[in-house]
DNA sequence: TTGAAAGCGCTACCAA
DNA sequence: TTGGTAGCGCTTTCAA
């Protein structure tokens, strides 16, 4: 280190203290500046792109910054409230198509506004989404994202109040994505789509064909997005006069492995049915999968249904009817409000959803 | 703001200096130790679950903590170095059940290890990925993965000589996943996979069962996956001593309409094949949407294979025999040695990758 | 147009 | 066990 360059008089001995915190780069704003001959303030401002500075100055700067290989230090940076947002995207797992085209639509329009993506998977345990939020919080996010279903109730909503007590006193929104506002908590943004409309005309596309005995499988307990489709499932029934059956519903999980269980257990019990509503399309694969395992025809001897409309399910043979999800718009338009792009109050956004006929319904077997 | 206090004598005027660039949040460390009258110090220790502290006083702290919403500053902890890593993985598109798989797998290793997954898509654009990673570089990033394959060649290596330009002062490392050593750079980590192993596994497996014009679609130029894919595709056919044929190797992209459109064009240039390898399930996919379209059986008429095992493969009709790629593996093995957790050398690492024969392949039909 | 210097909020050293 | 305090690297007045 050369000490030959104070201009000072007195040299102040032991002034070097040294407890290198950050050991990788020695090389900072200040050391560029020494570098140039300029003050580390003109550094800064030619960093930031400031006008008020002469050209060749800009360029000597420009040049020790190349020189020296220096590269800013974004978290210095954050610190005086110039860094980068942060908008972070909480989900169970990351899983599936939906997720992808949900992901991919937050993902677009957080870097169109020069926000970083993070995405934080919690596997379903809420310690976990705990802690990522607790993070996120000390890391001054702009937004969290709440992805997906999530159970419903008293639990669910005192447990987003203590949320809203890490976030809110460091000004990060919290926003509820694929999920209906909490009644009890109208100030959290919320960005849903129809579930119930979907489920409806799904179920109604069915009763029209002349479908009366229509399984619904997946239908996980107490959660939001499963409820809302049974219950449009349920209206649909009931608007076409088919008295409800509470066998036809048959529980488990929200996956293909669900739907080939759910069904299997159906022709276990010896369930009388011509049409099964899969709570979503990754339960109708499963269900699918099962029904040809016990040689029924698809849509011959059962028409299947599925909602989300992920890719492949076109390719599918029968390409499976279903009720499209615009998962990406869903995305794009969460990371809008996340970003106070649609004004300032607590939004609540739901999507429409829309019928797609394809190959695997038709009209019942006719029995004799 | 208290004036009072200032212990000094003279009482310079216009002290007081406002500039308050976090607005959102004025309660700082500080402010809780004024509250609980301690010393910045102490908080902070409490805050560290330091040992050294008296459980009255850390109970003291903590609830001013509480009554004040306190929550530390992440941006400032990390300007100390005691921030949180951050591990970013840079993808063309966030696409396809591959992706999930590998991205799951890394967000594993990440959390476990306390360190947080940032998601960075480049949509294919260059420039955005020179963004990316200079911005990871000013995060002061634990490392970046370019995930997924990339062109090749000259271009390829003076690209990564530049990011490692940005790279390396910060001591952010550099990682290839999913993409072969870049045989100029071999200071990059990589971790990949045996893309030349299945291809020729598979390819073996169609001459083993008497199949010599195998089509092969989906042969983008000049990319890694797909050349060494293509590399082993005609080994194994050199090997069963079966002349190369240009004419067989049908381009175009990654996807399920690439797939669709090779197949298309394969049948309007009338070519005979009796055996079709997709350079990834995608692709197969689209082709065997185009040949159902066009009345061919599979696998009676024409067997059909994908190379990646994505989830739903096993599903399709018919059940699609592939080459299962252990993704989520991969991503658990980039992330490890991203973390550096695996020591401190260069690493290339090759998974293997391993044939898994379904229903989509068969004899050839016998010509008369 | 440029420089000096006061923070931003936290951690860690050194004394007490 | 606790407090004082000097940084970490940057931005931004204010004055020159």
């Amino acid at each position: 280190m050369s000490q030959a360059e104070a201009p000072g008089a007195e040299i102040v001995s032991q002034r070097v203290k040294r407890r290198g915190p950050a050991p990788a780069s020695r090389t900072n704003l200040r050391a560029v500046a020494q570098h140039a001959g300029v003050s580390a303030a003109t550094v800064s401002r030619v960093l930031a792109d400031s006008e008020s500075v002469r050209p060749e100055t800009r360029d000597k700067v420009l040049r020790s910054v190349a020189e020296l290989g220096y590269v800013v230090n974004g978290l210095a940076r954050a610190m005086t409230g110039r860094g980068k947002q942060i908008v972070a995207f909480l989900v169970s797992e990351m899983v599936g198509p939906s997720f992808a085209a949900l992901a991919n639509g937050v993902e677009q329009v957080a870097s169109e506004n020069d926000a970083m993506f993070v995405l934080c998977t919690t596997h379903g345990d809420a310690e976990r989404e705990l802690e990522w939020v607790t993070l996120m919080a000390q890391q001054r996010a702009a937004a969290v994202l709440l992805v997906g279903a999530s159970p419903m109730g008293e639990q669910h909503t005192s447990r987003l109040k203590r949320y809203l007590q890490e976030l809110d006193p460091v000004g990060t929104r919290l926003i509820l994505c694929g999920h209906p506002p909490s009644p009890d908590l109208p100030r959290i943004a919320s960005i849903s789509y129809d579930n119930h409309g979907g489920a409806y005309e799904l179920t109604r596309h069915l009763t029209d064909l002349g479908h009366r005995k229509i399984l619904f499988v997946g239908a996980e307990p107490n959660q939001s997005t499963v409820s809302d489709r049974l219950a449009g499932y349920q209206k649909a029934l009931a608007d076409a006069g088919i008295a409800a059956d509470d066998e036809l519903i048959i529980g488990g999980p929200f996956t293909i492995d669900g739907g080939y269980d759910g069904i299997t257990l159906a022709m276990n019990r010896n369930l009388d049915f011509t049409a099964v509503l899969g709570a979503s399309d990754a339960v109708s694969i499963g269900a699918l999968r099962a029904l040809k395992q016990a040689g029924k025809a698809v849509p011959g001897d059962v028409s299947l249904v599925g909602i989300d409309d992920v890719p492949l399910t076109a390719d599918l043979t029968p390409a499976l009817t279903t009720v499209h999800v615009p998962f990406e718009e869903l995305g794009r338009m969460t990371a809008a409000v996340a970003l106070g792009l649609t004004g300032e109050q607590a939004e609540h956004i739901e999507l429409k959803t829309e019928l797609v006929i394809r190959e695997s319904t038709g009209h019942p077997p006719v029995t004799e």
